[in-house]
DNA sequence: CCAGACGTTGTT
DNA sequence: GTCTGG
DNA sequence: CCAGACGTTGTT
DNA sequence: GTCTGG
C-alpha cells in the first residue's frame, strides 16, 4: 500500500505542525511516486525538505527507487539498512488512496506523520563523461529520496488491502526520528479516518484538485 | 574466489 | 556497500 | 500507485 | 508484457 496520498497543507502549516525549519509547498490532492514531496528530518535542526518519493540506495546505478519498505524486514535489507539506522523521516499526509479494483480514499482528521526513511546519493562524476562540456545540465546532481514503511493494515483498511502505511502516533514522532523507536514496534494504528469510494480520475497522476478526495 | 543481486505490490 | 549463490 | 510508451534516422 | 514517468 501507499502509492498515492494527499497533503492538504501549506509549507507554513507543516513547519508549524512539526516544529521544523520551512520550505515552500502547496497542498496536493494526488501525491505520486517520483514527485518531490515534503518530509521532516532531524539533522542539526529539524527541517522540512522536498525529497523525491522512491528511495534509491547510495550504491545503486539506476535512478528508480523503492516507494515502500516492509517494517518487518527494513532493518536487514541491504537496500534499506543504512537509511533505517541513521536516516529516518516523517512523511506528512492527511489521507491516502487505496485501490481495490476501484479507488478509495482514506482521509484523516488531521495531518499525520508516516514512518519514512531517506537516502542521499552523490552520482559518480567519473562515469558521466560529460564534465568536459561544463557540467551544466548533465543531471548529475545530489539526489535525495525517501520510502514509506508499511505494516499490516488496521481493521478499517483491511477491507480494502492487506498492507498499510505505518502511521505514527504524534508522541512516537520524536522516537522515530532519533532511532529509539524500532521498526518492529510499528503497529497498525487506528488513526481516525473516513473511507470513501472516489472517482477514477485519481488514477491519472496529472489530475490534482479538491474533488479527487470527495466521495461519489 | 568472483558474479550478481539488492524491493514492494499484487498476481499466478 | 554488503550479502548470497555458485 | 496508475498511465503511457514501447523506435530510428537525421536534423536542429 | 515490461519499462519509464509522474
Amino acid at each position: 500500500m501507499c502509492g498515492r496520498y494527499s497533503l492538504r497543507a501549506t509549507g507554513e502549516e507543516l513547519t508549524e505542525r512539526f516544529g521544523a525549519d520551512g520550505v515552500g509547498f502547496e497542498p496536493t490532492y494526488n501525491a505520486a511516486p517520483g514527485q518531490s514531496l515534503p518530509v521532516v528530518r532531524e539533522e542539526e535542526r529539524r527541517s522540512l525538505d522536498l525529497l523525491d518519493w522512491g528511495l534509491v540506495p547510495s550504491w545503486s546505478d539506476d535512478a528508480d527507487g523503492y516507494i515502500n519498505a516492509r517494517s518487518e524486514t527494513v532493518a536487514e535489507k541491504p537496500s534499506f539498512a543504512e537509511a533505517y539506522e541513521g536516516r529516518r523521516c516523517l512523511v506528512p499526509v492527511d489521507g491516502f488512496y487505496e485501490w481495490d479494483d476501484d479507488p478509495y480514499y482514506v482521509g484523516f482528521e488531521r495531518v499525520a506523520g508516516l514512518a519514512g526513511i531517506w537516502e542521499r546519493r552523490v552520482p559518480d562524476r567519473r562515469q558521466s563523461g560529460l564534465d568536459e562540456f561544463g557540467g551544466e545540465g548533465d543531471g548529475q546532481e545530489v539526489q535525495e529520496t525517501f520510502a514509506i514503511l508499511t505494516t499490516e493494515p488496521n481493521e478499517q483498511v483491511a477491507r480494502l488491502h492487506h498492507r498499510m502505511a505505518a502511521v505514527l502516533a504524534p508522541e512516537e514522532e520524536d522516537g522515530w526520528l532519533d532511532g529509539s523507536l524500532t521498526a518492529d514496534e510499528l503497529d497498525p494504528r487506528d488513526e481516525p479516518a473516513t473511507v470513501r469510494r472516489v472517482s477514477e480520475r485519481v488514477n491519472d497522476p496529472s489530475n490534482d484538485d479538491p474533488s479527487l478526495v470527495e466521495g461519489m
